[in-house]
DNA sequence: CGAACCCTTGATGGCGATCAAACGCCGTGG
DNA sequence: CCACGGCGTTTGATCGCCATCAAGGGTTCG
């Protein structure tokens, strides 16, 4: 593990109020490992044999069915990822696969569910970041069946804005195909969805995305009264 | 509350593990409560100020957002809900009403906390069921990004199957225009989209749809490879 | 330098929403 | 007991969003 990584891990809300000796264990339990691009991680209806935590790099999420593939969450670092499979002991329902070269953090499931059982503050932080899942796939749901494309794609931004907090400009760090798929459109129709949301507000140039007009993107992207958690 | 009703909800598997004396303090900080039809119960926004649990009757959760509505959940007894919003203590993502004549149990959200920090049992319980939920969205957000309305339909028709255990026969519990609501249609598309399984081997009757072709439904709907849990 | 590959733009088609109207069911009131 | 009215469901016609098909421009990497 390379200095400065072990505690980044640490602060992760999963870890972060654990006993260090307790840890310290599933550290010592777990392996680091580099995995080069677009390499599968896991595929969707194998057993959960590990919890993921993303140290550097980039991972997609995806979900197939009926022929075809859709992004269901871009996990940037540090985040840990495909909890709820390693909680219930049932197999994975997305695939995962390197956007980039990363380093990634494998904790064996068994350990994760042992551990849990007798650390008390590691029960409560796994409970509270399932539950913070679970309203983010909330918000998804609705979004994906009562907006329409172009505003979903505003919303998105907005989002983003809030989350990278960097003055009316989000850096988009994946490919706009991606994005598409994740939103739930074709890459064709995403380029049309920006070239909308530029008659709202927002400007596209490259992967960068500068919003001019904050008010008339929200009146067109209509973002939900109640926001990402608190 | 009545005889048979008490056993009942300690039956949930949220409850079950606790010890007699914890489940026994819940209780009597709760209030066990009859609504009439069509009554809302909470809206989205508001805070969570009670766990709800469904003894008798059914309730929706719905969601609202550019003006339109979308239901999210049919909730039927017995069963708990709107938990993670009471585990985060955050406002409530969804509405909800009744849609018959119901007995509910409202567990102040302020003694459930209390109550899973001092017992593991409970925190356990809610975990596991957080993580069941969560999957059981993601497994409605795929479902919802890549089929198209029929095949939606005709999942259900098979996973409620599953559910009720009826031979090949299920019930439909909810109004069509609920059920459409709930697979993200219109009421117009829900009845074209009973014709087109029609053809497919399930045909409707009413509230009754009856599989008279299993393999067929199957083939049309393209069912997820990972079940409802295990 | 060439070959992928991504992104964009245009043309067409299909799924599903909307609008409209008729039917059936059920509860109410005459 | 029947007539009426309301509401949910069904069926048909039209429209709009988005997917698909197709082609061209730009960038990256071998």
């Amino acid at each position: 593990m390379r200095p400065g990584e072990k505690p980044e891990i640490s602060r992760l809300a999963l870890f972060r109020e654990m006993e260090e000796a307790e840890r310290e264990r599933i550290f010592s339990g777990s392996f680091l490992q580099v995995f080069p691009p677009q390499l599968t991680l896991f595929e969707l209806g194998q057993r959960a044999d590990f919890l993921y935590v993303l140290v550097d790099g980039l991972v997609e999420l995806y979900a197939n069915g009926a022929g075809r593939d859709t992004t269901m969450r871009i996990v940037e670092p540090v985040t840990s990822f495909i909890l709820a499979a390693v909680v219930t002991d049932t197999p994975y329902l997305m695939s995962a696969r390197t956007l980039v070269a990363s380093r990634i953090l494998l904790v064996p499931a068994a350990l994760i569910r042992e551990m849990i059982k007798h650390d008390g503050a590691l029960m409560q932080a796994t409970m509270h970041e399932l539950a913070l899942g679970y309203r983010d796939l909330v918000r998804a749901l609705t979004d994906m069946k009562l907006r329409q494309s172009a505003e979903r794609l505003g919303n998105l931004i907005l989002q983003q804005e809030r989350r990278q907090g960097s003055g009316g400009v989000v850096q988009l760090r994946a490919e706009k195909r991606l994005l598409a798929s994740l939103l739930g459109m074709t890459p064709e129709n995403l380029s049309r969805a920006f070239g909308v949301i530029g008659r709202h507000g927002a400007e596209v140039d490259g992967s960068l995305v500068r919003i001019t007009d904050r008010a008339a993107l929200e009146g067109f992207a209509r973002p939900d009264p109640v926001k990402a958690d608190d």
